[in-house]
RNA sequence: GGCGACGUAGCCAAGUGGACUAAGGCGGAGGUCUGCAAAACCUCUAUUCGGCGGUUCGAAUCCGCCCGUCGCCUCCA
């Protein structure tokens, strides 16, 4: 399949190094708040990118890590009289539940960094000693002057991000665009002991030693967020090389694009969020996948209730197609073309629109088939296999909460006396009880099977 | 200020030089089904791709300028 890659900037064939396992590395969050769809775009992003890779036959090592001491996990404890850890602990909760709740496949092993303290410090050592990076004032940082390359992933020189000027001045760098690789405790704060005395670890640092403790020197692919090349990305190429003198750290980088909400991208700092537990409330996981796939992943999406909307009936289409039983035993329907299409788009750097619109287009031809008798069996496997690869179930609303509905009993007596005078074609009576129950929020419908209801609530 | 992305139907969104006389979804309009509805299905729904120039036999697709939107340069998926 064909992979855009931020490093070289073009759309390249990709094939993992060895030929057969493909060593993902994709960043994760920092928990200290609850995950949002905007993370959900991106680890379904990736979800997909995984699962395809194993449909084509390639054995995939992901490995996706919790940055879980930062400043803004200590911030929030302390404001919530909490242990930052215990904190942490409980948005790693909230994030494997939601993300599990996406059917998002959980990767192999989930790295935090308070748990990794021993080889990240190895790692700084490892610098300090071959001259690219130096400890002052309890601190330790990078030096970036040390590599000629710094910048090739984001493409950008250190003097354009100096003129830039919202480059913090800091007299104890040697050049401003230094980054911490260990930061000296602060009083009341996590610490861990090391050879520059007690402090913890800077942000890109722990990725970079994860990513070699778990999946070794050289990554196939590195992913996350549009908004994690600068810096973050580009510090790990930086570290990560000058530490093992192995180039590329990643052969390939992959970076989803940005989840909007109204004019700015959904995000933390922002505020700005729709958290996957509130989205989940609303819609199904089908349907917010379809949504998220239904643009390209490296494509801004502006997340609107409308569109979920829409993407909940376009998911009842497909769900409605794979429900169809075969009408008369004619000729097998061919899925052959729209098979194709789905691979031809998904080997294009996962282009899940246009694989999408090939499913579609099979959920037609079912219907199409089905009417005119053929036999469409093969058809629904695929088109149900197909969706498994985008991580599509299939499944619909969870309708069981109605049983515990109080007004049921009622509800199904005035129906059961709906049905009678329907047959003793007291149709004016039996339309009354139909607006009756609609105006409390119970939709009828009658099926061949009997009537159907389902409770809206209507605020 | 520097770097980058984008602007396609009422809305979302593919397509990036020639079978595009522009996918797919939502919405809308007709139809089938139904006692009537609903649901579902079927059919139709952009002579045109932000604007203006240019290159080319040929441009939504390449180049230039203009207008507009967004991202990164600071924590962020």
């Amino acid at each position: 399949m064909k992979l855009y890659n931020t490093l070289t900037g073009i759309t390249e064939e990709f094939v993992p190094a060895d030929g057969k396992t493909v060593k993902m590395y994709v960043c994760g969050v920092t928990p200290y708040a609850p995950v949002h769809v905007g993370h959900a775009l991106s680890y379904v992003a990736f979800d997909v990118l995984r699962r395809y890779l194993e449909y084509l036959g390639y054995q995939v090592e992901h490995v996706q890590n919790f940055t879980d001491v930062d400043d803004k996990i200590i911030q929030r404890a302390k404001d919530a009289g909490v242990e930052p850890e215990a904190l942490a602990d409980q948005y790693i909760e909230d994030f494997f539940h939601n993300i599990d709740a996406l059917n998002v496949q959980r990767a192999h092993v989930y790295p935090r960094a308070t748990q990794e303290i021993e080889p990240i410090v190895e790692t700084i050592k490892g610098l300090v000693e071959k001259g690219y990076a130096y400890p002052v004032g309890g601190d330790v940082y990078f030096r970036v002057n040390s590599s000629d390359e710094y910048g090739k992933l984001s493409h950008r020189t250190l003097d354009g991000m100096i003129a830039g000027a919202r480059v913090a001045v800091d007299d104890q760098k040697e050049h401003p665009m230094d980054f911490a690789l260990w930061k000296g405790a602060i009083a009341g704060e996590p610490a861990w002991d090391s050879p520059w005395g007690p402090g913890r670890p800077g942000w890109h640092i722990e990725c970079t030693s994860m990513a070699m403790t778990y999946l070794g020197a050289s990554l196939d692919i590195h992913g996350g967020g549009q908004d994690l090349i600068f810096p973050h990305h580009e510090n790990e190429i930086a570290q990560s090389e000058a530490s093992t003198g192995m180039k590329p750290f990643a052969r390939y980088w992959v970076h989803n694009g940005l989840l909007m909400l109204g004019e700015d991208k959904m995000s933390k700092s922002l505020g700005n969020l729709v958290s996957v537990k509130e989205a989940l409330e609303e819609y199904t996981p089908d349907c917010l996948r379809l949504y998220l796939l239904s643009s390209h992943y490296r494509s801004p999406l502006h997340y609107s209730d409308e569109g979920c909307a829409a993407m909940e009936r376009s998911g009842d289409r497909l769900r409605h197609a794979l429900r169809l039983d075969n009408n008369g035993g004619g000729e097998p329907l061919d899925p052959g073309r729209c098979e194709a299409r789905f691979f031809e788009a998904m080997d294009d750097d996962l282009n899940t629109p246009r694989a999408l619109a090939a499913l579609f287009d099979l959920a037609r031809e079912i219907n199409r088939g089905r009417d005119a008798g053929q036999e469409i069996k093969g058809c629904q496997d695929t088109l149900r296999r197909l969706g498994g690869i985008l991580g599509l179930t299939f499944q619909g609303r969870d309708s069981s909460g109605e049983d515990h509905l109080a007004a049921k009993p009622f509800i199904e007596l005035l129906l059961s006396t709906r049905e009678e005078l329907r047959r003793a074609k007291q149709f004016d009576l039996a339309d009354n009880i139909r607006d009756g129950l609609d105006r409390q929020g119970v939709i009828v419908e009658d099926t061949p099977q009997g009537a159907r209801w389902e409770y809206h609530p209507t605020d």
